[in-house]
DNA sequence: TTCATGCGGATTTTT
DNA sequence: TCCGCATGAA
């Protein structure tokens, strides 16, 4: 079959480059999952190479699936080897890794895999060891900080501390590193690090893995963080078959430690890189393409790009000025029933996208006063829902015994009695015992005998339960390898009578059970893989992949979940200063510049139609103030547009506020001193420009000066004076 | 162990 | 305004 006759001449260069370090810059819809499975299918056709030696890595468990689908449909009769590939998440991939190599690490390959919660859990017992107080040490802030950390590659011992904060942060990260390996766990910014430190550290291991995998594939690049950038240096030794797929105009997950700056890097580090450019676009109209380049064009330092298609202009951009949030809502319903009536769309075909999922609320009012069906993205997460969590506590509990994050979680739930007091004095008996809490209670039920001391430690009621406890959990334990797992669930189910704890007969009762069946619904798919990969699976999916897009409904998301996902009709409300780009963006000119790339993947999400609505008043945190137009709005060329953005506002006031807003500051740059432009400086005298470009967020000038020699300056502050252009 | 109350904080969340 | 928490009373 001919691999290359449905690609263009772009997507046909990248997938036939010759092996080497190549970087694909991919503008939106222009067919990166596209060019990244034919380029997989190119290398095993043309130059021999096995599917076992590739590594596909993807950000989603949902792009990992959408490749791998994509792939089989490519390869055909080669399904075996498509199946061959790697393919999957950095985190999943890493996983794969340390429990294959866990022989070198603190942990055992049944390590637990911690989320958030888990490890806010373990942070918050560090706060209590340490004696700090946690409303002064905001609990999410030092996770999020260690996690930083650890994306950073730095270790407890190796960070700094030049604040208080720091300081408390440096302590915590200690205690709280002791603590994961205590319970035999990782959490998701370990599956990096240890990865990379198993590579760094172990010669054999890095030669072994280079090996193993000599051509390497990364979709979304623009989104990797240290750790991982780092990985695939190592990974990718120094002859390296890396193809890397990106986008900088889509990096939105810079506050996750993600560094488009990897990018420039990549370039750096490999100076021999080819680099190819994906220009045309298969999803949006002219129309919407214009709009989304005006507002990522304000972003200098950027590789340009110039996205067509050959789809036509389309119909216009439609801005709308609600008066209030409520408002606001019911031009989306309006606009959604308007669209169907006319037949130019189904509901289902329709996207609302917004900043901050508290946006969601007055649109789901909305459609549910309009008695309209609608699909909400993200929010409550499936596996964030304590019924959820408390059955995959106890499963990993019986994987992991020494998980004591789940054991905390579950040895009072259902309640049974065991307080503060009680869990106290397991923690320090089984410390005693050189033993975890989980293996403590096992062995207690195996051994009806306890020391005198022991016994006295508890009253004895809490004995009682921690025994009966104990005697429920043993069993579980001693036989997980043969007891089906659908199985292993129903006998937890009814040995805590769960139902009965969270089913109190009201609705939300009924929810919560359900919810709990569903859990069993996926392990009753995990029955043949077993309880370690069912615990696997669901440690390292998220709820995106739980969009089903089934019923006929609009999807209410928000911009960031957007990322990805394309719909015929677009409306993204709250173009409100302050929402989009949020108030929290607005002083630094890193992240405002982040608040635009995230405007700008909203608009690109578009096939057919694009609204933009805001509101003149909007009610935030109780409070109702009027709001301005989003600084964006006025980047949109107003051809483009139907709609007046000045809306109620005055001519004067408009312009006004165009003007004060034209600043993005030092990111709106384009190079203000052209060469060959005469300037004056105070200490050097004349000069002319020789050259001018853009680091950062300053523009540094190199310029000769009569009698002086050549300076290079920046521009921000060296205080030039243009004498003539 | 559970409920009531008060306080502070309030983006985005691929794994 | 409203949610989650930490804390204190029953």
């Amino acid at each position: 079959m001919d691999l290359l006759k449905d690609l263009n001449s772009q997507q046909q260069h990248a997938v036939t480059a010759p092996p080497g370090p190549i970087l694909v810059l991919a503008g939106p819809g222009s067919g990166k999952t596209r060019v990244l499975t034919h380029r997989i299918a190119y290398l095993i056709q043309q130059f021999g190479a096995r599917p076992e030696e590739m590594i596909a890595v993807t950000f989603t468990n949902k792009a990992a699936r959408e490749m791998s689908s994509r792939l089989r449909d490519l390869l055909g009769g080669l399904e075996a080897g498509a199946a061959g590939v790697s393919l999957g998440t950095f985190h999943a991939l890493c996983a794969r890794i340390l429990r294959r190599e866990a022989d070198r690490l603190p942990v055992t390959r049944d390590f637990a895999i911690f989320d958030d919660a888990d490890q806010q859990s373990l942070v918050r017992q560090a706060l209590k060891e340490l004696n700090l107080d946690p409303r002064q040490n905001p609990v999410g802030s030092i996770q999020a900080a260690i996690s930083s950390a650890k994306n950073e590659l730095i270790l407890p011992t190796e960070y700094g501390a030049s604040t208080y904060f720091a300081e408390v942060v440096r302590r915590v990260y200690a205690v709280y590193q002791n603590h994961l390996t205590a319970n035999n766990a990782v959490d998701f910014d370990d599956l990096l690090l240890w990865a990379v430190r198993l590579l760094r550290e172990h010669d054999d291991l890095r030669e072994k893995y280079r090996r193993r995998y000599p051509h390497i594939l990364v979709d979304e690049f623009q989104d990797t963080n240290t750790a991982q950038y780092v990985l695939l240096r190592l990974l990718a030794g120094e002859q390296p078959d890396l193809f890397v797929v990106g986008d900088p105009d889509q990096s939105i997950y810079g506050w996750r430690g993600a560094d488009y700056r990897n990018v420039k890097r990549f370039q750096e580090d490999h100076p021999k890189s080819q680099i190819i450019l994906l220009e045309q676009n298969y999803r949006s109209t002219q129309t919407i393409l214009d709009a989304a380049m005006a507002v990522i064009d304000r972003h200098p330092a950027r590789q340009k790009k110039r996205l067509f298609t050959d789809r036509g202009s389309g119909p216009r951009i439609v801005f709308h000025e609600a008066y209030d949030e409520t408002d606001e809502a019911r031009f989306v319903i309006e606009t959604i029933s308007l669209l169907t009536l006319e037949g130019s769309a189904n509901p289902g075909d329709c996207a609302v996208m917004y900043r901050a999922n508290a946006q969601s609320r007055p649109l789901e009012e909305a459609f549910l006063k309009a008695n309209l069906p609608y699909r909400l993205v993200g929010a409550q997460r499936f596996y964030g829902r304590r019924e959820v969590k408390d059955v995959i506590a106890y499963l990993r509990l019986i994987q992991n015994p020494a998980d004591q994050v789940s054991l905390l979680r579950v040895l009072n739930t259902p309640a049974r009695g065991l307080g503060e007091k009680s869990v106290e004095a397991l923690l320090r008996v089984a410390a005693e015992a050189m033993l975890s809490p989980g293996e403590w209670l096992v062995r207690l039920a195996r051994q009806s005998d306890l020391g005198p001391a022991q016994a006295g430690a508890f009253t004895g009621k809490a004995m009682a339960a921690l025994s009966a406890f104990g005697r429920m959990l043993e069993p579980w334990t001693a036989r997980r390898d043969e007891t089906p797992l659908v199985d292993l669930i129903d006998q937890i189910l009814a040995g805590t009578a769960y139902q009965a704890w969270i089913d109190d007969g009201t609705e939300e009762g009924a929810e919560r059970w359900a919810n709990v069946m569903e859990l069993r619904g996926v392990a009753q798919e995990y029955s043949e893989l077993g309880l370690a990969m069912f615990l696997e699976h669901v440690a390292l999916v998220s709820d995106q992949d739980t969009l089903t897009d089934a019923q006929n409904a609009p999807t209410l998301l928000t911009l960031h979940a957007a990322k990805g996902l394309e719909f015929p009709v677009v409306i993204i409300v709250g173009l409100d200063e302050g929402v989009l780009p949020h108030q929290r963006s607005i002083e630094s000119a890193e992240e405002l510049a982040e608040e635009r790339r995230l405007f700008y993947v909203g608009i690109t999400r578009a096939k057919d139609q694009l609204f933009l609505v805001r509101a003149f008043r909007r009610r935030l945190f109780g409070a109702s103030a009027m709001s301005e137009p989003s600084r964006f709005l006025y980047d949109l060329p107003s051809d483009l547009l139907e709609g007046d953005i000045v809306g109620s506002q005055t001519r004067e006031q408009a312009v006004y506020a165009r003007q004060t807003r034209w600043e993005d500051k030092p990111l709106t740059l384009s190079p203000s001193f052209q060469v060959g432009m005469r300037v004056q400086h105070p200490a050097f005298g004349e000069g002319i420009v020789l050259s001018s470009r853009i680091d950062h967020d300053d523009e540094e000038i190199t310029i000769a000066f009569e009698g002086v020699g050549v300076k290079r300056l920046a521009a921000s502050l060296a205080p030039l004076r243009v004498l003539e252009g």
